[in-house]
DNA sequence: TTGAAAGCGCTACCAG
DNA sequence: CTGGTAGCGCTTTCAA
């Protein structure tokens, strides 16, 4: 009782318009696929038959079984499937992620990975011929499902699997770099504004075993390395206050308050995201506290909003279209059979007009 | 040649599973497919064995075949996908078009459409129970390639097509309300900024013809709307003058420019898109003009960054989330065999900063 | 609860 | 340049 192709009763396939074209099925399909391989005229005769019948081209699933390859791309990414399109960081690498397919004529699949119900079934289900996997935390069980299915895969800033293509930045260095940037400008007292490191609903300071039981590597790593600059930098018993949050400027903010109300105040916030640092700007505006003045700001990732907020943001750049970019190239090297490369790309401390000296205090 | 599954040489499938377990073909798909049909105990042997032989699942490609339907949506968006990411009013609707796909877990696949080769032959390949097509022209051929495919398909924006699932807005009553706004300012000498027309190259002033001839409707029909508004209004003798540019703020801000150095000079702006408007925005400040002291600015979209801008922007909201959702929701009811809707969502003006009355002249 | 058989629609091969 | 043939790997009856 479907609706169904328009009219007349039974499917159309290849063989529907051989034969009433009287030629054979490979003829026709030749005509799709091969058009060199055949008369112009015939070929138009085939088409126009076709049309007619409203024969919807061949079928791809068949093709494909046929063929074994599908020219399409997986895309998985971090919880909701929507959140991608909230976070410009992932924003600027999708787009640079989708260029590159378009570049092969490659169909980009973007992949639902709710914890719920049946991912597993529906990343079985999808018709790829390699598979892209975005900043997911390492236990997530959709990583275990693509792994099963032996596609060529590269992972995207986390998990980091030895062996597979991967591409990332060195976290840990970028976190040091913000830390001694911040030790140098002598503050001893630091908030940390820190996305999820764990796959929970859990919100508040961070412990140590709650950050060595993280399975978002990347932040683990920022973290850390801040952690490390700050204590083993010049400045003596430097004090740490931490939030951890989700990954938007609306937790940002809600973060930082919480952040400012602890006694003494920080004197700077380092937020592991740019969008973290972003919400705790709006914090620090809706206190009247002037930034750099009262409250030195730092991010992360370098996403356009950070060059553009007032005042701009001291940020670690981190090269989010190269890594789209190069993402995209592995990707599709390894449908040509290539190596499974690890690239990573170089970060740098930006300095803006976000952070300065500490105040005396 | 090609590097293949790991070892032992042939390919794996569900019959080597079977074939080890000593049961048959069937019992190891419903292991897979249906694990109540099935002892706890067998199953878990059937997996493991699996798992040891390295069998990467149900081949899906054969399962579709099969199957007829494959739980991926398709979208098809304007020239180059990666500019979807580059535009907010396109990452907002692919987000929420992401959202509903997501809770029905079905992939979403972005397809390219460039303008070049084998375009076609993507189209016909890709593996979607249905197709949403965003915001294309109507003559692209990726649309006539789609339409023969008689997919289950719902069209945003453009083109509109009867009888086929359309989700949109009043953009001509949109760009009234642009012009009437502007008129009751008292501005009777208005520049227009508009997005391509026509799927060329052509940059510069829009005759009537080319106006005529557009195959991009929203932008035709907001055009259009703000004309009639202008010549119909209050004030007699609008004067118009018009710029078209790719819809980014670079090229805003360049058309901008030439509109400005017109003699004798608009003093209003009205931007096709708020790309256009924002980049219009910054060639005021380039200027030294204020907004909207010396120039009034106008939008159209509402897409964040209007809300924030300064002076922000005066604009007409369209619900932009609210029109991924329900594309998002037509394309999974389509699959059900629902019928084919028409929605169109509302729209309002928004006046914000950016518009003020026209300084005596 | 399990197994045997029947295709799903297509394209590559190879012979004409 | 064209056509016949042989599966691609799976799921689903239906019968046991």
């Amino acid at each position: 009782m479907h609706a169904r192709g328009a009219g007349a009763g039974s499917r159309v396939t290849l063989q529907t318009v051989a034969d009433v074209v009287g030629v054979s099925r490979a003829t026709v399909s030749n005509a799709y696929n091969r058009p060199e391989r055949l008369g112009a005229e015939l070929r138009e005769q085939i088409l126009d038959a076709a049309r007619q019948l409203g024969y919807p081209g061949p079928n791809p699933a068949a093709r494909q079984l046929r063929l074994g390859r599908s020219g399409m791309v997986g895309l998985l990414f971090t919880e909701p499937l929507s959140y991608a399109f909230s976070d410009p960081a992932a924003v600027l690498f999708l787009g640079a992620v989708a260029r590159e397919c378009e570049t092969a004529n490659a169909g980009l699949l973007l992949l639902p990975s709710p914890p719920n119900s049946d991912m597993a079934r529906t990343l079985r289900g999808a018709v790829v011929d390699s598979m892209c996997i975005y900043s997911m935390p390492e236990d997530h069980e959709a990583v275990q499902a693509v792994m099963e299915r032996q596609l060529p895969t590269v992972f995207v800033d986390q998990p980091r699997i030895r062996g597979t293509a991967f591409v990332g930045v060195d976290d840990r260095h970028g976190g040091r770099l913000v830390g001694e940037h911040v030790t140098a400008l002598g503050h001893h007292n630091v908030g940390i504004l820190t996305p999820r490191l764990l796959a929970d609903d859990y919100v508040g300071p961070v412990g140590d075993d709650r950050l060595a039981a993280s399975t978002f590597r990347i932040f683990k790593e920022r973290f850390s390395g801040i952690r490390d600059a700050l204590r083993h930098g010049p400045l003596p018993d430097v004090r740490i206050t931490t939030q951890e949050r989700n990954n938007t400027p609306e937790d940002g903010e809600a973060g930082a308050h919480v952040l400012l109300d602890s006694e003494p105040r920080p004197t700077a916030i380092l937020g592991l995201t740019d969008q973290l640092a972003l919400g705790a700007l709006r914090a620090a505006r809706a206190r009247g506290l002037s930034v750099p003045g009262d409250l030195t700001l730092t991010g992360f990732d370098d996403i356009p909003e950070a060059a553009t907020s007032d005042p701009p943001l001291t940020t670690i750049q981190q090269p989010l279209v190269e890594k789209g970019t190069a993402a995209g190239r592995l990707l599709l090297d390894l449908l040509q059979g290539g190596p499974a490369k690890e690239e990573m790309l170089n970060i740098r401390l930006l300095v803006r007009e976000s952070s300065g000296p500490a105040r005396e205090g």
